[in-house]
DNA sequence: ACAAATAACGAAATCGATTTCTTAAATTAT
DNA sequence: ATAATTTAAGAAATCGATTTCGTTATTTGT
């Protein structure tokens, strides 16, 4: 079975391309007669137009990029539901890319976007990343171009993010009140400002209460390979002055914790306490239920995704550049729970 | 900054546009000379060719579609990654499509794969799919279509599945060794082909061993919503004759059992084990450390995409269908150790 | 009743590349 | 020195749709 085309079925109807066009666009020009007879012959034969002769003509894709540094985290799975849905109900088709975290592998995807093949993308940045000239050049040639969770300090595009300076503070001072001295921010990357802006609410919190000895070591870099990130964080369990507090900048490194606290059989939450941020379904039933600042994962798809759109089919209505903060929230579970609270 | 294209290229160098695209492709029909030229002033100017344009023309899109009943599942996230290693090397883009576990939703998505859009499908299919006429359909369009995990029992189509009838057997043979003398299976859908196959399997060696008091009772079905689910397996766990032995056929049905374990206060191991199908990172530090049967959801992923490459690129010579099962490994952990190991 | 307007359709241009078919000049062969 | 071949390039067709611009009939207006 072959698949009839536009030509083929204007043929065997009787018709021009052009008037068989007309009638499957519910054109005007074309009589409701013709239209009916149209439709049903279409169907009939299972016709659907070409897309790409469609998108050439159209100078319109349906299609939008989607660009994240991994597919792994809970956190871009959800995110990546939310976005599908609105896309799908917009009729819009979702080319996923992946950079591994790589700076190289972004700049080259997005080369690859720029030629027409999307009509706009979504993209959460990799923590290699900190020059945005290929960035830069999606918007010169007037891309729409919206990022989510990971977006630049310092870039001028529309983005949906969460309150991580907060979020920060906040993990600081509850660890803090719940009896941690020597609390510890584990950061994925000096460059990832989401990592940036949360180790720096944490910092400033610890710094206000006055009880760091070593302001420089409030924050741990647990960049490489996940084999160097767990040697690191056993490392830091090992040490001397052991933090009884952790604070994981991201769902993978609250797991690596973990892992680490199980081998070395160090108790959570007696001797270190942990919160993470994470949207990990399995916080409630780890050993122990692991508190977390969740996320809000599917909204933030969704709303990127309706910003994207807005300025893809209104460009001329919405021209500046938006900034939407969703809150993430605290679930807390008895990996911070106070000393007090020990059964 | 506009993008440039072929004929203004050819413009401003004076040539024609054939001679531009043949000196592009490197075709011997042109001098090194006018070749170099032509190249050093595409890459100045920053020229890519529009791919919409050139599929047409060559009738191939260099792009392949992946539907899938959703990602929020560890397994599908795997085995994305490892679609989009295999598709990135060669060069092909990856649309994502999502199912939601809807036969509706496949069958659409199905049709829209038809069109030309795509040069290939790999699908997992939904959970509601029985009906395979959407699936031959695409056959008939000569479209190459490999199946992964999920896949019909009666279609005659290239798939890469794993083991899942054995592991069924040997999941109930080490429930009943660890002592169980009342295990069930949690299946999440009677029509999905590997839930019925490793339900077959845990039935089989349940009736082996001659323990079983209902084999009707065997295998309980948690389909429906979240909620549903969970409702389902706390009766379960509240009637007269509570299992002492629980197989989840997928991740989803083992992070229920955990919770309702936990709200209910049941100990695993003691009094339920549990042994999942699932390929979640956090299965060692769930409490207790979950045992499981881990699909190589990578390898399946990249299996998968290289059966469909072979013949989407030499259809000529890849003309039978290819199953390959990829077995699944046993990982023992606390959930499912025997009585006598209780510390 | 005759000009103006409308209805219904077809011819041809277009989107941006690739590829086949020509053609003119340069080279080789005899 | 003339025919045959090769080289290097351009003209035009093509992929499959959409859209602009014409072109007939037919209807409406006065």
């Amino acid at each position: 079975m072959k698949r009839i085309n536009l030509k083929e079925l204007a043929n065997l109807l009787n018709l021009s391309t052009s008037s068989v066009s007309k009638a499957l666009r519910d054109s005007h020009e074309i009589s409701e007669e013709t239209k009916k007879k149209v439709r049903e012959f279409a169907v009939k034969h299972n016709y659907s137009p070409n897309p790409y002769a469609t998108s050439l003509r159209k100078k319109k894709s349906k299609t939008i990029a989607v660009i994240l540094p991994e597919v792994a985290d809970n956190y871009f799975s959800l995110a990546i539901n939310g976005i599908q849905k609105v896309a799908e109900a917009r009729g819009y088709h979702l080319l996923i890319y992946l950079s591994h975290e790589k700076y190289s592998i972004e700049k080259a995807v997005l080369e690859e976007c720029s030629n027409g093949r999307v009509d706009g993308v979504l993209i959460s940045i990799s923590s290699e990343t900190t020059d945005h000239s290929h960035l830069q050049k999606l918007v010169n040639e007037n891309i729409p171009l919206v990022f989510f969770d990971r977006a630049p300090e310092d870039f001028n595009a529309s983005k949906v993010i969460t309150n991580d300076y907060d979020c920060g503070y906040f993990t600081a001072m509850h660890l803090i009140e719940d009896g941690c001295t020597n609390p510890v921010f584990l950061s994925m990357s000096s460059a990832l400002p989401i990592c940036h802006r949360r180790a720096e609410g944490f910092k400033a919190a610890v710094l206000a209460t006055g009880i760091a000895s070593d302001p420089n070591k409030l924050v741990h870099y647990c960049d490489g390979t996940e084999e160097e990130s767990m040697k690191k964080i056993q490392e830091l369990f090992e040490s001397k002055n052991r933090p009884d507090g952790v604070v994981a900048s991201v769902e993978r490194l609250a797991i690596q914790t973990y892992m680490v606290a199980q081998e070395s059989e160090i108790n959570i939450p007696k001797e270190v306490k942990v919160i993470a941020f994470s949207t990990l379904e399995t916080a409630p039933i780890l050993n122990p239920p692991l508190s977390t600042i969740t996320q809000p994962a599917y909204d933030t798809g969704t709303k990127a995704a309706e910003l994207l759109f807005q300025r893809i089919e209104k460009p001329l209505q919405y021209t500046q550049p938006e900034c939407v903060v969703l809150p993430s929230i605290f679930m807390e579970r008895k990996s911070c729970i106070p000393k007090s609270h020990f059964s």
